[in-house]
DNA sequence: ACTAGTAAGAGTCCGAATGACTCTAAGTAG
DNA sequence: CTACTTAGAGTCATTCGGACTCTTACTAGT
């Protein structure tokens, strides 16, 4: 029983795009969340910022498609990557010549001294995730619903490590938490919690330069692999 | 612009297929997850079952696709519609010739009583959700992945009670719990955990006809609304 | 009509997890 | 040498969930 026939069959572009996280330290010099956009060189919404994205490529699977083009655009090489949701709706504000555009959205996280050597270009630049300027198609919506599921992976899973370097004190991760979570966590049990869970092991170092007794600095313990 | 005649390899076919399920008794009376799947009637893999879905029709949400495409093929019209994943990865097991082919999958819950009506034909059948057959793509896989999220998604949100009619007793509600989780679970703790959630409300029916005290009946309090 | 059996429904006990808090140790800046 | 700061260990109270007991309200069978 073929239901197709009569309706048309129009295939939408398929494009893929990612919202991108990273923490730097804000003026103040406390951790904040940002987030990478790039300027639209073409209608619709030319001119305006949009996440980073691009067609789908031929033989590439979707994941593979996410990096490369953030690469291409950003410079970006994202530790952690994984599908966000597809976003398809019809009544896009795009107009009513507007093509339909189907956009499989990842989510992707990169450690701040990544951060650094990205392209900060006029076309693209780091917005603070809790700042954004009015962004094309429904890309708030979008930025938001990826805040929730980073906030929320944060709490079951382990990828707070991601944002820093191989080696970091208990402190610094303490830091990150506070940062994506936007409330403050008491020292004393987030050591528990951490140490408790067997996320961490210590390196054997500590961190010299402190202006009072050095921290002991650990590693993430090795953790499964991702996307999906 | 048509794309699908220029560079057809660059546009894959995009489609919508949705995992359902649903509990029915089994031989033994309990309840257990089944879920319809329907026998593909061309290549690639001809006469083998898949989910239920069809491409994505234009003009149309792909949530909307979704229970359509759905209502089409199998009858059934779910109560509970979340997507689950897109599926792309180009090393599909189709042979060298298998076209491009981009899944949005949705999961999908029906109440035992709206299943009886739908189709149950040559071409879709039910099967048990743990005994399922070797199906097309890397539909098993997906089914899984779907299990997994219905199995998470219950212990911290509330949706048990769509495979259930308008007014249950708690017993029933905790049968439905025990055949996802596939587990066991107390009475009293259950009770205790359903009524300091306030998920459910008493009507104040008592359920007749059992051969020992009758117990009460309960409904579902109205929870936000669903789909992403 | 009485007894045995069954599940409803209320309640107790205990251990694990977590938030709030205190206290000591180990370093640096002056 | 002193004052200050943070690391890191430890305490206390509350909450939550699993395992369990006990009573109550009904039906089936003699």
């Amino acid at each position: 029983m073929s239901i197709a026939t009569a309706r048309s069959t129009e295939t939408p572009t398929l494009a893929v795009s990612t919202v991108i996280f990273t923490l730097r330290p804000n003026d103040s010099g406390a951790l904040q969340l940002a987030t990478p956009l790039v300027r639209r060189i073409r209608a619709p919404f030319e001119g305006q910022w949009a996440l980073p994205g691009g067609p789908l490529q031929v033989n590439e699977d979707l994941a593979t498609s996410a990096s490369h083009t953030l690469r291409d655009t950003t410079g970006l090489e994202p530790r952690y990557l994984e599908q966000l949701y597809a976003f398809g709706s019809v009544d896009r504000a795009g107009g009513a010549s507007a093509e339909r555009v189907v956009s499989i959205v990842y989510w992707a996280l990169v450690g701040a001294d990544e951060a650094e050597l990205a392209i900060d270009s006029e076309n693209v630049q780091w917005f603070w995730a809790d700042e954004l300027p009015r962004l094309a198609f429904d890309h708030n919506q979008i930025v938001e619903y990826a805040l929730g599921r980073l906030r929320n992976k944060l709490e079951y899973s382990r990828i707070a490590h991601v944002f820093l370097s191989e080696a970091f004190t208990l402190a610094q991760l303490r830091e990150v938490y506070e940062a994506v979570l936007g409330r403050e966590l008491d020292p004393g049990n987030f050591r528990r919690m951490v140490e408790s869970t067997g996320t961490v092991e210590e390196t054997g170092e500590v961190l010299a330069g402190t202006r009072h007794r050095p921290p002991k600095l650990y590693r993430a313990t090795i953790q499964a692999g991702e996307t999906k």
